[in-house]
DNA sequence: ATAGGCACCTGGTGGC
DNA sequence: TGCCACCAGGTGCCTA
């Protein structure tokens, strides 16, 4: 579900809630998500302060004074949802329990959190924060597509070794992390590339406009909340509305966006993923 | 080393 | 209303 957008919008919503409160209630109700929680997860979680809310690609951080970190990965249909914080900025009521509400935390300062996901992709894990680069999820990633350390230049020697489509070469978190299916689709369209295109076929020119749209889409879509499908929703309840802005996720058979064009969104699957682009504007 | 396919899990939708 | 097939934002692991 969450791609770098919505888990960047999610960190946003929870950041303020969390940074300098301390866990005073942790309610675990299943012993995994994806994998095992982590050993004694709620001891060591109660008593800690946070220190930080921060994201490494698709997950959340949450930095505590215990010396310990706590990663959080969303899968494909989690949701972390705040409620009853006394500053009045989100719900103060807390909402019933619902089904999959997996981890529920109470605050210091009065706030919940509660985590919910349906199909439980989603994972948890608590290491020692002098550890995190080296954790086996978190050395595997390639760099952030927001940051400095990804340029058409280092990008380009990735590609260029990689007799696969880019669409499979985007997906692949060790070449840049933090894209999905959605932003995959929306920024090879913007770049014009055919999804299907193998990577090593594609030149540095081309490479070079695809790293700025891959910065482009990601950075509108943070800016719009994040993209709502389903029920998605931000923190606070809110919902992102990037998803109306898709050129081309999940329009097929529709116009594509390109006023000249007229030609219509194919849906094609690559590795088992819908792809939709368009057969006229991406070669 | 790299590429491709499957598995994990639940829920929603559309067709008959 | 029921049943079934298919689809869904991710990614680790297995096989060639």
């Amino acid at each position: 579900m969450p791609e770098l957008p919505e888990v960047e919008t999610v960190r946003r919503g929870i950041a303020p809630v969390l940074e300098g409160a301390v866990f005073r209630n942790v309610k675990v109700n299943r012993p995994d998500l994806r994998w095992p929680f982590p050993e004694r997860m709620k001891e060591r979680l109660e008593g800690a302060k946070v220190l930080a809310v921060r994201r490494r690609s698709k997950y959340i951080l949450v930095e505590l004074d215990s010396h310990e970190t706590l990663l959080i990965h969303l899968g494909m249909s989690g949701r972390i949802l705040v409620s009853g914080d006394p500053m009045g900025r989100f719900v103060h009521d807390h909402p019933t329990a619902e089904k999959h509400d997996h981890v529920v935390v109470d605050m210091s300062n009065g706030a919940r959190l509660t985590y919910n996901d349906p199909r439980r992709f989603g994972a948890m894990d608590l290491i020692a924060t002098d550890g995190l680069a080296e954790h086996p999820l978190i050395s595997v990633l390639g760099p952030e597509p927001l940051g400095n350390e990804f340029n058409a230049n280092d990008f380009y020697s990735r590609t260029s070794l990689r007799n696969s489509p880019i669409k499979a070469v985007l997906l692949d978190q060790g070449v840049v992390s933090g894209l999905g299916n959605i932003y995959v689709c929306e920024a090879l369209f913007r770049s014009g590339i055919d999804p299907r295109r193998k990577a090593n076929r594609i030149s540095k020119q081309r490479i070079e406009t695809l790293t700025i749209h891959i910065r482009d889409v990601l950075s509108d879509a943070i800016e719009a909340g994040g993209s709502s499908l389903k029920d998605y929703r931000q923190a606070d309840g809110e919902l992102g509305y990037f998803q109306h802005n898709f050129d081309v996720y999940g329009r097929e058979g529709e116009l594509c966006k390109n006023a000249a064009c007229g030609a219509k969104i194919t849906r094609v699957v690559q590795s088992g993923r819908s792809s939709f682009y368009c057969p006229k504007c991406q070669r």
